[in-house]
Formats: structure tokens, sequence, C-alpha cells
RNA sequence: GGGCGGUUAGCUCAGCCGGUAGAGCGCCUCCUUUACACGGAGGAUGUCGGCGGUUCGAACCCGUCACCGCCCA
């Protein structure tokens, strides 16, 4: 017998580790199914899971068990990615700890303990997966800094470079002054800052007395600058292009040059140009061949190339130095509040740099191009379709991906260089060797390049480096190209569309078919989670306290498309109170002997109610599979929840009962098996949002040789009844119908009162017979009488009674002694008053030529019937009233 | 400045084919009826953001404005 109530905390574990020690999450290479392809997106080694987590694994492994279930041989392949800058900072904060830092210990001796570290604390996220029930294939688990993948890097690298798709340069790029180490533009954050526009007056060498005024966000750039820039259209300053100001402070001449970056609208129209502390200065300096005078060190303080007393300084300390020194020499023109976007590192919170280094570069324009024609052709499809737009903007306007680090841990750069800095990208240090003994003519030392890649580098491989890739595997050929990505869209450019670019270069296919972008998961306000604000949810907990399907169905429930989820911990109380529910179902069933049969044909029921049963259970199944198919998760969790509580636990379960208290066996063992039948059928359509009740529920209800995990979806196709289904759902309003009677005239639920029907068609009365002890059971009655004589109408209404018209009939409840006449005679004017006004809504429409002749005939015909009905039911129970009114 | 999304019951949201506006939570009334009070039965609640247009008919399509959120510059 099942216990009383259902307790997660002791049944997950259990069937996760039998779903897991069983082999159950396992995908067959070797299989003959068709495939189902899902590549996690690869938490960072570093984390523990967060609400965002737990969304978007729920609808991958919603989605995972579904097709599993459906059939498909399905890869779910799992893994964590490297997090390059943010696991050295982890380990970095542990030396700090004990006073040392990474250049005490070297490079060898650091890599070794965060691999250490790894080891220890690396698993973390992986075990919280397994609490939210993923069924990813774990044996398969890869790491982005495995041999394998490396060696993908590797690979993958060398060819670029070979393709001349990977280059080398000395670029502007953005530099953490605090990390030391380029990031991608992706890793720079826009902040607005509320500061100030200095105005500096620049004197013009040779014009006494003629200033030209620059303005600026960042005065101490001013030291490196190398010209003054004016739009050529600008008539204020033509007669100055092509002579020289003399820089203040540092004394250099520098040239006035046209150019239409100055926008003359906007300050002075004269801008400052310091090349190699700006991108847009870097551009109109290569444009006139300015001299780049790097004035800052990889800390952001000022190198030996400004004047004497600035020298070492910090950037910030500079700023108010010029600022002072412009104000002495009386070039300080004015100064204004300004609010501007500065940029930060995401990792460091520090204000960036860009900064002039050598790096390694892809040319991600040329790699994007296909990238972009693949979804344009619809190879590739984003769910929601508008997510592409995002997607094609970025891609259009990719700048070249800066993916060289100054860090240690990651993908070392396979780059050696010669004495001479000549520079030899290789597979191994073998063969750069030998490459460099065929350049010099003899064998030399070579110097690693110490750098490593970024590690998005080599999360854009995961599709193909996971299958064994550059090795054809015999997975690489059965899982590539994957069937859906499922993320967020805030990594939409950060690995998204990398993928595509490396998937289809190297692959030469799509690395997926779908994607779908789902939401981010907010707070009930509607605020996005964060530490600061301290209202981060961690799905730990929610689990802890309601269980994993709650937490998964909520989620599920919640995922409607381009919407972001609200997540109110009432909602998931709801859907543990659902998971509760069907408990409690299921233990009803258990109580009255509802067990499997084997061989149970669902389609050969004899009761009515059976085969509504059955035929509404198909037709959900369907429809929970079709919403699944097109990703509409809160429809299909909506569809299952609605039907089982709303259907099979109100009704179903409702009309089993007489039979069961009944005297008819056969109608009775039909019954059971039906309901047993039932039961398993929903648990198949649930399992894939609430994998671990349903397992305990499949397990307990009957002697099973299988797991739910690994059974097949249920696909009832021709079990659908559509007179069984009319027929019950009579009986759903008739019941309804004095339910609503009796509350609205306080017939207490105690009081057994008698129903007389009058009216009904010969096929109703029918109906009515055969469902006699079911309408009074649950509309408790003391007698039901579907074909009531006049005498005892008669009778009933002298003694007080009340009306209802539910289609053709009359329903006439003999209230003797418990009616309030007046509270009758309000209701049914009340409803007299509804029916008026929709059947005033309809004749209007009825009324209209336009209407009649324009609209569709089925159209039409609907509203007559509509009217129809309406209109005699008004009569109805317009006599009704007048009943009322004689008694 | 450009782009995307949103505005529907007190709250959070569905409503994807243009044809009777829905759910969950909350609220009110009644009920410890032998699956379930994490429950059952019933009930109240709407200028579908504003304006204009298309249409026989608009929450839905088009235009416009307002406000909110996000992304990019």
């Amino acid at each position: 017998m099942l216990e009383k109530t259902y307790s997660p905390a002791e049944v997950e574990p259990v069937h996760y580790e039998r779903w897991e020690s069983s082999g159950a999450f396992a995908a067959h290479v070797d299989g003959t199914a068709p495939p189902y392809t899902i590549m996690m997106p690869p938490p960072n080694v570093t984390g523990s899971l967060h609400m965002g987590h737990a969304l978007t694994f729920t609808l991958q492994d919603v989605l995972v068990r579904f097709n599993r279930m459906s059939g498909r041989d399905t890869l779910w392949q799992p893994g964590t990615d490297h997090a390059g800058i943010a696991t050295q900072m982890v380990v970095e904060r542990q030396l700090e700890a004990q006073k040392i830092t990474r250049h005490d210990l070297g490079r060898d001796a650091f890599i070794k303990r965060v691999w250490e570290w790894k080891a220890e604390s690396g698993g973390t996220i992986t075990r919280q997966l397994r609490r939210l029930g993923a069924s990813p294939d774990w044996a398969r688990e890869r790491f982005t800094m495995d041999e394998g993948l490396s060696e993908a890097v590797r690979k993958v690298f060398v060819t670029l470079f070979k393709q001349g798709l990977i280059y080398r340069d000395k670029r502007l790029v953005n530099w953490d002054p605090k990390l030391h180490t380029a990031i991608s533009d992706l890793e720079v954050e826009q902040r607005e800052v509320k500061g100030h526009m200095w105005h500096f007056k620049y004197p013009v060498e040779g014009m006494a007395g003629t200033f030209i005024t620059v303005a600026t966000t960042r005065p101490e750039t001013m030291l490196g600058d190398t010209a003054v820039a004016v739009h050529p259209d600008d008539e204020r300053y033509t007669h100055l292009v092509g002579k020289s100001v003399r820089l203040p402070i540092v004394g250099r001449l520098i040239p006035i040059v046209a150019d239409t970056y100055s926008d003359p609208t906007k300050g002075t129209g004269a801008v400052k140009i310091t090349p190699a502390h700006d991108f847009n200065d870097f551009a109109v300096g290569q444009r006139h061949s300015l001299a780049m005078i790097n004035i800052l060190d990889r800390d952001a303080r000022l190198t030996d190339d400004v004047p004497e007393g600035y020298r070492g300084m910090d950037r910030y300390d500079a700023r108010k130095k010029v600022v002072a020194a412009f104000e002495e020499l009386g070039l300080l023109d004015r100064i204004e509040p300004h609010t501007h976007m500065v940029p930060y590192g995401d990792r460091s919170g520090v204000v960036i740099e860009p900064w002039l280094t050598d790096q390694w570069f892809v040319d991600a324009a040329t790699l994007a191009k296909p990238a972009i024609e693949a979804v344009e052709s619809g190879r590739t499809r984003f769910v929601p379709k508008h997510w592409e737009n995002t997607y094609y903007e970025w891609m259009r306007n990719i700048q070249p991906w800066c993916i060289s680090r100054q860090i240690w841990w990651g993908h070392q750069v396979p780059a050696w260089y010669g004495p001479d800095g000549t520079f030899f990208v290789e597979l191994t240090e073998a063969e750069a060797e030998a490459a460099a003994a065929a350049h010099y003519g003899k064998p030399v030392p070579l110097t690693r390049d110490s750098d490593v890649l970024d590690t998005w580098f080599s999360s854009a491989l995961w599709p193909f480096s996971t299958l064994g890739w550059p090795e054809k595997t015999p997975a690489l050929d059965r899982y590539y190209p994957t069937d859906v990505l499922v993320t967020g869209f805030d990594i939409i450019f950060f690995w998204v569309a990398r993928m595509m670019m490396m998937g289809l270069h190297f692959m030469g296919d799509v690395p997926f078919k779908d994607i779908y972008i789902h939401a981010l998961v907010r707070d009930e306000k509607g605020q996005k989670m964060s530490k600061s604000k301290g209202n981060i949810i961690d799905p730990l907990d929610l689990i802890g306290k309601y269980g994993c399907d709650a937490l998964r169905f909520t989620l599920a429930a919640l995922a409607a498309q381009g919407r972001d989820v609200k997540l109110a911990e009432s909602r998931v109380e709801g859907y543990r109170n659902f998971a509760t529910k069907l408990w409690n179902a299921a233990r009803f069933c258990q109580m009255n002997g509802c067990a499997p049969v084997a061989g149970f044909d669902p389609a050969a029921g004899e009761e009515t109610g059976n085969r509504w049963s059955v035929g509404t259970t198909a037709e959900v199944a369907d429809k929970v599979a079709q919403a699944l198919e097109a990703y509409r998760f809160d429809a299909a969790a909506g569809t299952a929840y609605h039907f089982v509580w709303g259907t099979f636990c109100d009704w179903y379960l409702e009309f089993a009962k007489p039979i069961f208290g009944g005297e008819n066996a056969a109608a009775q063992a039909e019954t059971r098996a039906t309901t047993a039948w039932a039961l398993d059928q929903i648990l198949h359509l649930l399992h894939p949002f609430m994998p671990f009740i349903t397992e305990e529920l499949w397990a307990q209800l009957g002697e099973r040789g299988e797991l739910l995990m690994l059974r097949p979806w249920p696909r009832l196709s021709g079990l659908h009844d559509p007179a069984a289904e009319e027929e019950m759902d009579w009986v759903v309003r008739m019941v309804s119908t004095v339910r609503g009677v009796r509350s609205e005239m306080n017939v207490p639920p105690s009081a057994q009162v008698d129903l007389l029907v009058n009216g009904l068609t010969a096929t109703r009365e029918g109906w009515a017979k055969t469902h006699r002890d079911l309408v009074v059971r649950i509309a408790r009655l003391a007698a039901f009488e579907p074909h009531a004589d006049g005498a005892r109408v008669a009778q009933a209404f002298s003694h007080g009674a009340a009306q209802m018209v539910v289609d053709d009939a009359t329903l006439v409840m003999p209230l003797a002694g418990v009616i309030d006449i007046d509270r009758e005679r309000a209701r049914l004017d009340k409803e007299i008053a509804r029916l008026d006004a929709d059947i005033g809504k309809v004749e209007k429409k009825l009324g209209n030529p336009d209407f009649l002749a324009k609209a569709a005939p089925e159209v039409v015909d609907e509203q007559r019937e509509r009217r129809d009905e309406w209109q005699a039911a008004k009569v109805k129970l317009t006599e009704a009233l007048d009943r009322l009114r004689g008694a």
C-alpha cells in the first residue's frame, strides 16, 4: 500500500541511483533507433547550480526524456568547461590566503594546483545536476581541458592559422589592468557613469593667441595625444587644418587633421586623438599615419613616455594632476557634468583600458558568412524565431575575435618563437622544432607562446570535440549535427554564434537543427536575481522544501516562449500540491484494486465512462506530445495538469466510485482495469516533467519488469470516442448545475434532496437512466427521476422548489421548508438577465445583413444554434419564474 | 539614436486560425462526505495600456502614441 504522503527526499536519490547505475541514461552508438542529440551547454567547473541552470537543464531533460520515451536513441552530452579566468581567480584566491602568488609557485606548479582544485571541487555542479533529475549520459562526460578536447583545440588553431583565419597582430584590445589579460569585446560591460567633460585649450603653433578647444572625458590620455581632428566640412576650422598645436604639459607638436570621425555638432567639434588608447582614435591614427604613443603599462599606470612628474602614476591620479596643470596654465576652458558609458571587465569589475599589444585574432567575419547563411536558409532554426535578428545583427557586424589571454589556466597557444621572434604554429613542439630547423637551416632553441586561449574557443568546438573529433568516430558520425541546442539568449553571441562558425568550418554542417532560446529566471517582481539584491532563490532549497518534481514542473509550466520566467514560490507550492494530488489519486486507485491488467485492450471497453476516459486520455497524450514537439513547455505542462486534476481526479475517479461500491462485477472489473490503464498513461506523460514521483508510482502500482523512464510514450490514436464524450459531458453538466443551485440555495451537503426531471429527449433519458446511481451519488441526491410525473412535480411546486434548465430539460428540486422564495426568484431573474444579454449580442450579429452575407456559413450556423439554445433556455426559465409566482 | 520584447482579473501569466475573455495564486461562502484540508463544492472579480484604421466581426491584424524591460551604438 502507498504511504499516506509522498516523501520526495526519500524517493529521489533511490530512483536516481537506479537509473544511473542501470545504464538508463546511456546513448547507444551501435543502436538502430534514430538518434536524438542535445549538447548540454557545459557549465563552468567553478559553478554551482542556480535558478538559470535549473530552468535550462529542466527543459533539456524534459526534451530528452520525452524523446527517449518516443523511441529515439538519445544522447544528452554532459560536461563542464574550464572557465579560464574564473577558475584561475578561484585558485589564486586560495593562494592569497596562504600569502603566496601564482608567480611564487611558477606556471607548472600552479596548473597542478588548479587540477587538484578541480579534482576536489569541480564536481559540485554535476552532483547538483543529479539532484535536479537530469538524465545525461554521464559516462560520456567531458571537460574542455581533457586531452581529447585539447587536441581538438590545437588542431583547430593550427588549421585556422594555416588557412589565414587566425593571425597575430598588434591591435588595440580590451585590457584588464587588474587581471593583466586581454579580454574579448563580449567580456566588457558598458556601464553608465556620471563623469565630466573637460574642455582644454590647445595653442595653435605660430598663431599666438589662437587656441583650438577639445573636449574629453579622460584628461590623462592627452599625454598620449598625437593629433587634433576636425570635420573636413566644418568651416570654423578649415583655416586650421594642416597647422599644428603645441601639446600643453608635454610640449609635443601635433597636427590638426581633417577627419569625418569628428562630429561638428558635438562639443566644440574638435577632438583630441590618442591612437594608442581609444578604439576610434586608433582608426583615425591609421588613416592619417599618426604616431601611437603608449602611455600606460599593464597596471594602467603611466609609462616613461610621459613627462617626468607623471611617470608611474595611477591613471586617476594622473587625471587630477593633468586637470590641475591645465587650470594653472589657464588652458582649462570649462568643466561640464557628463554622463557616459565606461567599459568595465565583467570578471574583475575594473575599468578596462584599450591597450596596444600583440594578440592572436580569429578572422570572425570570414567564418561568420556561412553561419549567417545557415540561418537564412533555415538549416538552423531559432525558436522563437525573432532571436535570429539578434544573431544576424551581431554576425553581420562581427569584429576580429581576440582569443589570447595572458593567464595560465587554459589551452596554451601552440606557437613557438625562434631567437629572432619568428614564430612557428604547429600541433606539437617537435613539429615546431622541425619547422624552425627548416627555416633557420639548423636546429634552434624555441620558446613557446605563454598565452592561453579564450575559454569560448574550446566551447565553440563542443558539439564535435565531445564526439571524438578530430578522430572520425562512430559517435561523431551518428550524433552530429545535433537536434537542438537549448540555451539562454545571453550567450547567443558568446557561444551559439561561435559553435555555428566552427561547426560549419570544420564539420561542413550546422551543429544543431534547432536553437531553442529560453528566457531568464527573475524573481516574482520581475527583478533579475543577484547576490547584491539578495533576491536569489536557490533551486536546491526549493527542491528540499517541495521536491524536485514540483520545481521542475513549475519551471516547465512557466517557460512560455518570449517571456521571462517570474518565479514565485507560491507556484512551486501549487505544483507540489499537484504532486500530492497525483499521489492520492494513485492511492485511491490502489485501495480500490485498480491493478494493471496484462493484455488490457483500451479500445474494448463497454462502459461509457470508461470509453470516455480512454478517449480523453488518448487525446491528451497527443496534445502533450505536440506541445513538446513545438517547444511549448508551458502548454504541455498545463495540458497534463488540467487533465490529471480537472478531468481524471475530479470526474473520472468520481464516476468510478459508485461502480466500485456497486454490485455489477463485470463493470467493476472493466473500470478497475481501465482506471489502472489510464493512471499508467498519466504516469507516462507526466514522467518527462516529474520523473521521480512517476517512477515511484510506476514501481509501486504494479509488478513491472522495467523502468518507467525507458517505456514507450503513449501513442493512442484511434481511441477518441466523441459519442462517449458527449454523453459524459452531459452528465458533468447535469451534476454541475445541481451542485451550483444547491450551493446558491444554501442546501447543505448533508441534506439529500430529490431531483425531478422533465422534457428529456429519448436519448438523454437513456443516459439519465444509465448514470442514475452516479448522479445520485455525486450530486448528493435522495432520488433522481429522469421522467418525473406531473402530479409529483405539481406537488413539489406547491411546497416550494428550485428549478434549473440543462439543454432541453427542466430540473426541479423540491425544497419544502428549505427554499427561500425570494432568493430563488432573484437567482432565476439573474439567470434570465444573463441569457438576455447573450441573446442580445447574437441577435445583433444575426440582424446584420453583412454578417450573414460575408461570414463563413458555419460561423453563422453556430451563432443561430447558440441563439436558439439560449432562447429555449430562457423560455423554460421564464416558465419556472411564473410557476414560482403562482406558488 | 537603432533593434527586440512587454502592457489581459488584486498578483503572476495563458489565450500562436480574427468568431461566447481563461488558468494558478489570492479573496468570499459552505463542507472534517471512508484518495486527498497540500483537499472538495460553489462564488465574485476585466475600458484586454490610449487613440485611429482594416474587417460583417479585433485581446488577436495594421498605424500611432504612452509607459516598462532588455540588447546594441
